[in-house]
DNA sequence: CGAAGATTTGATAACAATCAAGGCTGGTGG
DNA sequence: CCACCAGCCTTGATTGTTATCAAATCTTCG
C-alpha cells in the first residue's frame, strides 16, 4: 500500500487515492482534488480482519467510512438474541450515516476488510459545500433503500429455496466491483451469516443449498465456493423478474 | 381553509403553503418564500381515493409528491402475484425518489389521500441550488431507510403475533402526525393489506388480533378501530426494545 | 331485506424450526 | 506425514407455526 499522506506537487490528487478502488464509484469520486486533499488529512486507513465489529448498534456515530476492499455486514438483534443482517455492504460503498444520529444497527468485517475512515463532522461539512457530494450520498442511500426494499419483498414472500437463490445471486451481482454477475464467486457468509441475512437457520440453508445442487441450478466445490452454470436458470429459482 | 393560490403582498409565503400541514416537518420547510413560490406554481394539488394508484411498478417517475393527509402504501409484486408492503407513508412524508430512475414499486393511496405533486426535474433543480432541500430529502431517505431495515427484523425474525402488534404499534405511532403513540386510532389497512405489510396471511392476521384481544393487549371497537390500554404491553408484545 | 365483500373461525396440510447425530475440513502437534 | 481435534456444515427425525382450504358470520350499502 502506498502512504496515505503523501501529495505530488501541485494539489493533485494525492497519491493515496489515485489507485482507490473505491474512488471511482464511490463517494470520494465527486470530490476535487483540494478536497481530496483536505479529506485525507483526517483520514484513516483501517484493516479490519472477519468477525471484528466496525460501529456497535446504539453507538453514537461519530465517524463514517469507505469500504476500499472486502464485505461489511450490517445487522440488528433482538434482545432476545434473533438477528437479522439487514444489508451486506461490498467495496466501494459507504458505511455510516451523516446526517442522522438516532438508527441502531451494528457493522462487522465478514472478510478482511480495508476502510477509509473519516469524521463523521467533515463530511457533513463537505457536503454542505458541495452540492455534488450531498447528491452523490443521496444517491447512495437511495439505491440502499432500494435494495433493502427489495430484500423485503424476499423476506416476506420467498420460499426457503427463493431465498437461498436470490442471496447467490446478489453475491454473484455484487462481488465483483463493477463486471457483470460472476459464474463462480467465494461465499463471503457463513451458513450461520446466510441464515441470519435471509429469516432462516442455518439447516434450512443447507438443505436448500443441497438441493439447489442436487438439482443442478449450481455446482457446490467447497464449502465457500459456488460454480453457475446458468445465471438466468438461478435467477428463475430466485423468483427474480428481469 | 384558505384557498390555494392566493399570494399576500411581499412574495411571503403563499397562501397555500401557510397553513399546511406538510410544510411543518415536511420537505416544503426548508424552502424560503420565494422557492415556495416558485413550487407553486408549477405543483398541482390532487386528492386521491383508496385504492388508486399513484405510481405504477416500472413507472419511469417523472413526478414527486409530498403527503399533505392521508396514508400511502408502497408495494412490490412477484410474476406470480405475490405482494409485500415495503413502506407505508404518511403525512408529511415525500413520495418519489428524484437523483434515482431505477428502483420499482408501486404507490397506492390506502385512505383518502391528498397530495401536492411537482414535477421531478424542478425538485432537482432546487435542490442542486438549495443545500438545505438536498440535505433534507437525504434525511428523509436515510430515515426510510431505517425504517426499512427495522422492518427487515421484523418480517425476518418475528413470530406472527409479535409481526401483528409490531404494526399495531407502528400505526399508533404514525397515525398522528407529530403526537406521541394514539391510545385509539383506526387502521388505514384493511386485513389483506396487512398480511401484505406482515408477509402473513389474512387468515393469520385475523387469529392474531384475536388473540391479542383475548389476552387483554388490544381493544377492538370495530374492524378498524383499535384501542391500545398500555402501549407498553403491546411494545413487549411486539419485542420492540426500548 | 338482501347481497357482496370483508373478516373470523375451524380443520388440515405444508414448510421450516428444532432437536440430534454424524461427517467433513482445516489447523495443530506429535 | 499423519492423527486428532474443533468448528462448521450436512443430514435425519420430529415438532410447531403458519399456510391453505372451507365455511360461517359480520358489515356495509343499495
Amino acid at each position: 500500500m502506498t502512504q496515505p499522506n503523501q501529495k505530488n506537487s501541485h494539489s493533485e490528487i494525492p497519491i493515496a487515492c489515485v489507485a482507490c478502488h473505491a474512488r471511482e464509484g464511490g463517494v470520494c469520486g465527486t470530490l476535487s482534488p483540494s478536497q481530496l486533499a483536505q479529506v485525507v488529512r483526517k483520514t484513516a486507513r483501517r484493516r479490519v480482519q472477519p468477525q471484528i465489529e466496525i460501529i456497535g448498534q446504539g453507538d453514537g456515530i461519530e465517524h463514517c467510512a469507505a469500504i476500499v476492499r472486502g464485505v461489511v455486514k450490517l445487522s440488528k438483534m433482538l434482545a432476545d438474541g434473533r438477528q437479522q443482517i439487514v444489508g451486506l455492504q461490498f467495496a466501494p460503498d459507504f458505511l455510516g450515516t451523516p446526517f442522522l444520529r438516532e438508527c441502531s444497527l451494528s457493522a462487522e468485517a465478514v472478510t478482511n476488510v480495508d476502510l477509509c475512515v473519516f469524521p463523521r463532522a467533515l463530511i457533513e461539512r463537505l457536503a454542505a459545500e458541495a452540492p455534488d457530494l450531498q447528491r452523490r450520498l443521496h444517491v447512495e442511500t437511495l439505491k440502499k433503500l432500494c435494495a433493502a426494499r427489495d430484500w423485503m419483498l424476499t423476506l416476506g414472500r420467498k420460499t426457503a429455496k427463493e431465498r437461498v437463490a436470490n442471496f447467490l445471486y446478489l453475491v454473484a451481482t455484487r462481488i465483483n466491483f463493477e463486471d457483470g454477475p460472476a459464474r463462480e464467486f467465494d461465499l463471503p457468509l457463513s451458513r450461520a451469516d446466510i441464515a441470519d441475512y435471509l429469516g432462516l437457520t442455518i439447516e434450512t440453508v443447507s438443505r436448500q443449498i443441497t438441493r439447489l445442487r442436487k438439482e443442478g441450478v449450481i455446482r457446490v466445490e467447497n464449502r465457500r465456493r459456488i460454480i453457475v452454470p446458468d445465471i438466468r436458470r438461478l435467477m428463475k429459482n430466485a423468483s427474480i423478474d428481469s
